[in-house]
DNA sequence: CACGTCCCTGTTTTT
DNA sequence: CAGGGACGTG
């Protein structure tokens, strides 16, 4: 039982160069997970490294927990490896255990991009501040920037347009600070700062991990880049798995650099291609390779150009469709259709670069009967109910947390507003809580019925919630009557969400078997990520292209390839984004084993009502004599079965793009036909099948 | 001073 | 369609 068994040379290469730092260059299905897999047995039993000393660091959760589970197995070992993960909860582990050391209490928590923006808001109303230029969602990512890149003279540009951009920025920083909380960012850079500011800290951590691996290292900002060098530091233990191609998080800080740099970081770095791909037929890689041919060539020789064994297989498919409904028709259509040809849904995806796309294909798949699930969306623990019921065991564990304060003080309604809180605040020492006992008698008997009941609820959660956190939930539930609340507030999906409260007190229920602390579920449940929740159920799965990262399907269906929708509008005016949204675009068509199906509408509507005309992708254009474009062509040699002469009135016949129907009438070459989903069409004999 | 209603706007992608 | 802000009412 070799670790090499199963290995191109390539793979056996990079599972064995342990000399010098490794880049592995690894195309789409080109077996990378394989190689990191294999690498951390053969470390473990060839080089004799202990298995906690090994860290590897994934994109998902997702991928670190199979990557466990597959470790685990090959080694049939007792306990799951402790130190594979994401490099947020990577961060998020060390900066529990070193909290005192950058005067962080260890209870802090990890504000999500709402509370982030909250505060952001707070902070512009507290300056006076136009909310208007200065827009939360813009702030917010000037911000990040300066985080992700440790560097602050990007300010020095907004300065011109956003005067106060710097000292918001600053605020920002204290106020975390005062609420004990951090925002994503923050989880990497204040573990980089601690690490540059204390050595006796980094070399503990250094001295931890004997061999570093990361997987997707083109998505690697700069941040991380420079936590994997300090981590390392002068060691040659680290190999990083990447594809230039296939970066699509540059909008969030990823830096495609990073591979380019990696070699001047960790001197003597040797690079290994992996082109072979094992995943897609002949024909999609000719139309993904065609894909990134029109990109701009950046990153030289660091580009890769797949092959593979595979067969030819069908060329990739193209529908137009005259309307958004219609689209999301054709595609359950064709799940149907597969699906009685003997695939199963959990073989078939629908990606889309926008969510709100999901909800065509969603009510068409429910129509057809066809079982799905969503990724991604708005996500569980971002859900105003789920936030709601945290927000009360949050500030119990926590009682700085200004947010989850706001959240709850007036919920359910209280009699307690805006001027109430602002009262509260001038009394503000240590806490929220604290505040609220100190001010207390400022207030009239209505107001201070309100707070009492308040105190006294977050009394009895502070008592239990790290005990049973779960009934905890539930007493809440009930104390605040919530369940009439959403009654009240939502009154068409109020049910979902009473649903989704159920799951909460679930996996709360879970965390007290499971031996897991309250603090460890909700710095979890902030880190959860859409493929997290990706479901092992026979269903055909919906998700956006970005959540579509590391996964693959037989048959893929590619919706919305329509300018301003894929490519995104925002891309029109910025070649970088452009380049994005093609690589994006390659992404989504090497996630296919066997079909890929593009679709596009000529008229979506837009918000409620009104419908527009659309214009094609331009990616559509630019693959063109890769596609066959159904409904229009005749389909190509393979399909033998069209039927010529013997057509008859009330014969069963299929349309690739209409679907099922029955023979009403035949003149000469035309034929009438009723089709089920259809209606009335009347068309060339050529573009029929028998049934 | 809190709370309800009306009207407006605005859609990337996410740790 | 939905979330949030402005504005008027009790």
């Amino acid at each position: 039982m070799s670790v090499l068994e199963n290995l191109n040379e390539k793979q056996k290469e990079a599972v064995l160069h342990t000399q010098t730092p490794l880049l592995v260059l690894a195309g789409a299905g080109s077996g990378k997970t394989r190689v990191i897999t294999h690498k951390i047995t053969y470390l473990i039993n060839e080089k004799h490294i202990p298995l906690d000393k090994i860290l590897a660091i994934t994109f998902t959760n997702k991928a670190a927990q199979e990557m466990k589970q597959r470790i685990k197995k090959t080694l049939s070992l007792e306990k799951e490896p402790q130190w594979i993960s994401t490099f947020h909860s990577l961060c998020v582990k060390i900066l529990r255990q070193e909290a005192q050391n950058i005067g962080l209490d260890k209870n802090f928590v990890i504000y999500d991009e709402e509370d982030s923006k909250k505060t952001l808001k707070d902070i512009l109303k507290e300056l006076n501040l136009d909310l208007e230029t200065y827009k939360p969602e813009k702030t917010k990512s000037i911000i990040s920037s300066i985080k992700q890149d440790m560097d602050e003279s990007i300010l020095e540009f907004y300065e011109f347009t956003m005067p106060h951009i710097r000292q918001i920025y600053q605020k920002y920083q204290d106020t975390l600070k005062q609420n004990n909380a951090v925002d994503f960012d923050d989880l990497l850079l204040l573990t980089v700062e601690l690490f540059l500011k204390n050595r006796e800290i980094l070399h503990k951590w250094q001295s931890k991990f004997d061999y570093i691996l990361v997987d997707e290292y083109q998505d690697t900002n700069k941040i991380q880049h420079k936590l994997l060098k300090l981590l390392t530091g002068d060691r040659t233990c680290i190999t990083v798995v990447g594809d230039p191609q296939q970066c699509i998080y540059t909008w969030r800080g990823a830096n495609p650099n990073n591979i380019l740099e990696f070699e001047k970081d960790f001197p003597n770095t040797k690079i290994i291609k992996l082109e072979k791909n094992y995943r897609s037929t002949t024909q999609i890689l000719q139309t993904a390779n065609k894909i990134i041919s029109n990109s701009k060539g950046k990153w030289k020789e660091k580009v890769l150009k797949l092959w593979t064994e595979n067969k030819e297989g069908e060329k990739v498919k193209l529908a137009v469709l005259s309307t958004d409904k219609k689209e999301s028709e054709f595609i359950a259509r064709k799940i149907k259709d597969y699906k009685s040809q003997g695939y199963l849904y959990s073989d078939m995806t629908v990606l889309i670069r926008m969510s709100f796309l999901t909800r065509n294909i969603e009510e068409a798949l429910l129509r057809a009967d066809i079982p799905y699930q969503i990724i991604g969306g708005v996500k569980f623990y971002e859900r105003a109910e789920i936030k709601d019921i945290l927000a009360y065991l949050k500030i119990s564990l926590n009682p700085k947390d200004t947010q989850a304060f706001k959240r709850i003080i007036n919920l359910p309604p209280r009699g307690i507003g805006q001027k109430t809180i602002d009262k509260i605040k001038q009394y503000y020492k240590t806490d929220w809580i604290q505040a609220v006992y100190d001010a207390y008698d400022e207030f009239s008997n209505k107001v201070k019925l309100g707070l009492q009941s308040f105190l006294e609820l977050v009394q009895y959660v502070q008592k239990y919630a790290n005990q049973q956190p779960a009934q905890t939930a539930k007493y809440i539930y009930d104390a605040i009557d919530y369940e009439n609340y959403l009654q009240n507030k939502y009154t068409n999906d109020w049910e979902d969400r009473v649903a989704n409260i159920k799951e909460l007190f679930n996996a709360l229920q879970e965390v007290e078997k499971s031996g897991k602390t309250l603090t460890q579920f909700l710095e979890e449940s902030s880190l959860s990520q859409a493929q997290d929740n990706l479901e092992n159920t026979n269903t055909v799965k919906i998700m956006t292209i970005h959540a579509s990262k590391g996964l693959e399907f037989p048959i893929v269906f590619i919706a919305g390839l329509e300018e301003g929708i894929f490519p995104s509008g925002r891309a029109f005016e910025d070649i970088e984004q452009m380049e994005e949204e093609r690589r994006l675009f390659y992404v989504a068509v090497t996630r296919a084993k066997e079909k890929v199906y593009l679709t596009y509408a000529k008229q979506r509507s837009s918000f409620g009502n009104r419908f527009q005309e659309t214009k094609q992708s331009r990616f559509i254009k630019e693959i063109k004599e890769e596609l066959e474009i159904l409904g229009k062509k005749r389909p190509p040699k393979t399909q033998k079965k069209v039927i010529s002469d013997e057509l008859r009135i009330g014969q069963l016949v299929s349309h690739e793009l209409f679907g099922k129907g029955v023979i009403k009438s035949i003149n000469d070459n035309r034929v009438t036909v009723i089709f089920e989903k259809e209606g009335e069409k009347t068309l060339k004999k050529g573009f029929l099948k028998g049934l």
